[in-house]
DNA sequence: CATGAATGAGTTTTCATTCAT
DNA sequence: GATGAATGAAAACTCATTCAT
């Protein structure tokens, strides 16, 4: 009836083949398009089993994008460390590198967080972030202007996901991450003369 | 494919009315959820009369789409006259204006610019905006390096929309607009030194 | 998306035809066991069109109660003006004929009145009934004792209820009607002792 | 089909858990909203425990009913044994004491016996209670006419079932469990004049 | 041009039942 | 005996699209 954690090494494998299915279709075909048959099959289980763990669609998507966001707030905590009195720049700098990475290696991220629709939980979840990335600026060493810390939280998450709509162009990727990475530095550094 | 032009000025009238409110309903809700028995609803007419205009909901999509990039790739031709030799800082400000009051005013540009499941039409439209940008950019005094127009191309339309997500955070939306301009004037004036 | 009263003349046939369909079906196979698929095709109709004027199976069930009881209601206030001043048992006998009549000619209404997990709307209905068979037994000349025309409404009802279990055994069930009717006829008459 | 009769003491107990948990399921969601899992979730035991001893929901149905059965029919076989030789209306007040206390305590019989879609086992079951009640009238002193034993065996047990409907209204529900009771032994005394 | 009833393929979701452990 | 993950047929419901009026 409702969707359990699995309790044996075989159900956590499903879920997990559950998960990835579903994300790598929802990044390839978006969440609308991706039909929960579809997600099963490439899993290889049935329709039945995916909903055992997963009571609906969003369930899945929202099980799929709290792992990520789990992921990465655990990478910010780990920069946090070692962030303390460093420069605004070199703070934007790691925080870049690092989330280039992140949604390299985690599409389904971005794919899946802002559908329309939500108005809750999917907006907690961008607050916290924001959150965690304003603490990171907090502590820059010279401090930054009030507000900038918050303002940057919300800008610099989305510059990273500009270069992800250049699937195929790799030379025009490779040249616009540099670019919005020198940008962000040159911009933290000017502030400072 | 194409909505039969409508010859009467009535036909002209229901046209506008039913695009509006499939604009209104596919930024509200996305194209998905969006019905196109709510859109003829919303503007007055049958479901008969919307597929007398628009044979599929996509060519209704398209036909927005379309509206919207013509009054855009207006306005970007109309400035690329007045940008005839200005500094590059100076296009990025101007380009940056006319950018965030487009968004503005059609919010369902951004809105269907990138659906998933992407492989033709709108790609052709992002890629001639791309092209128009660059043109912009390329006539810069004095000239950029080689490429940064086509990567200002690519950047510049997706920085207008970070704000787009900031409603009801007023204070918030306006303080990161700046910042995202200042920004961007400055790492086009450092690079003049 | 919402379900529309039908507006013009093929629409209510088509909406007769789906209650129809459903009202034999539930008396058939009970309400549970009915397919929305079967309704729809036993009218005739696509599925869509059956979800085009009901949309959920409870709102058809709904529906047709609704219908079936105002039926009732309508020979209920016709048989309170004429009801008035009558002994008790000669009221008690008209009832009776009238529910009799009703309970064979609205199947439906027996079959569909008292489904599981309703609490709500079905309860008002029966309230009303109840109300009316009260107010019936309450002009009854002489006097019943306080009380006894409310304990009648609910008992006269479900009594018109027990031959119908006795499908195929019709000189039983006939026996039982009539034992039915002297015992409740009986009950009324030896009060005014 | 039978369950498999359960050798040890720890099998039988949890027999009769599993028929409790599914007998108060049936009784406040219906049979067909009642899920397997669910009967075996209140019962504190595994899904696959509960198809250990019975092979489907209809033979756990089946199971629950049979016992009751059995319970009615012992209690029948005692009144037989002491109404050899009683007038009609005596019968009559004792087995509707009989049954009131029955419907009381055995609430599932009444909600799994008239299931829809019944063709054989259920209505043998019925029939088998409606000759062991005819048999009781039929010893009466002095005799009912013809053919009212049997009818009454119909009559009686639905008479019980009406007051069932009135939780909730205790005031009301005695009142008419009282009329019935005076209505059904006044029809046996009238009948000897 | 305009209407809205009608269609039916496609999707989500449920749940009785099975079976490997 | 006991478990609970797994199955998949079947049901409810949606909605883009068609077409007779």
């Amino acid at each position: 009836m409702n969707p359990r954690a699995p309790q044996q090494k075989r159900g956590r494998e499903r879920v997990a083949a559950l998960m990835a299915s579903a994300s790598a279709l929802f990044v390839e075909k978006g969440f609308d398009a991706t039909t929960m048959t579809e997600i099963a099959a490439r899993a290889g289980a049935a329709i039945g089993t995916l909903y055992l763990f997963f009571p609906t669609k969003e369930a899945l998507a929202q099980a799929i994008l709290a792992e990520n966001a789990e992921s990465l707030s655990a990478q910010l905590d780990a920069l946090q460390e070692q962030a303390t009195g460093l420069a605004p720049a070199a703070i934007a700098d790691a925080l870049f590198e690092l989330l280039g990475r992140f949604v390299g290696t985690h599409p389904a991220y971005s794919a899946l967080l802002d559908l329309p629709g939500d108005e809750g939980w999917r907006r907690k979840m961008r607050g916290r972030r924001r959150e965690q990335i304003a603490a990171l600026f907090a502590q820059a060493e010279p401090p930054l202007p009030a507000g900038q810390a918050e303002r940057l939280a919300v800008i610099v998450p989305q510059l990273m996901r500009i270069p992800l709509a250049l699937v195929g162009e790799k030379r025009l990727r490779d040249g616009v991450l540099e670019e919005l990475r020198s940008m962000l530095a040159r911009h933290l550094e000017v502030d400072t003369d």
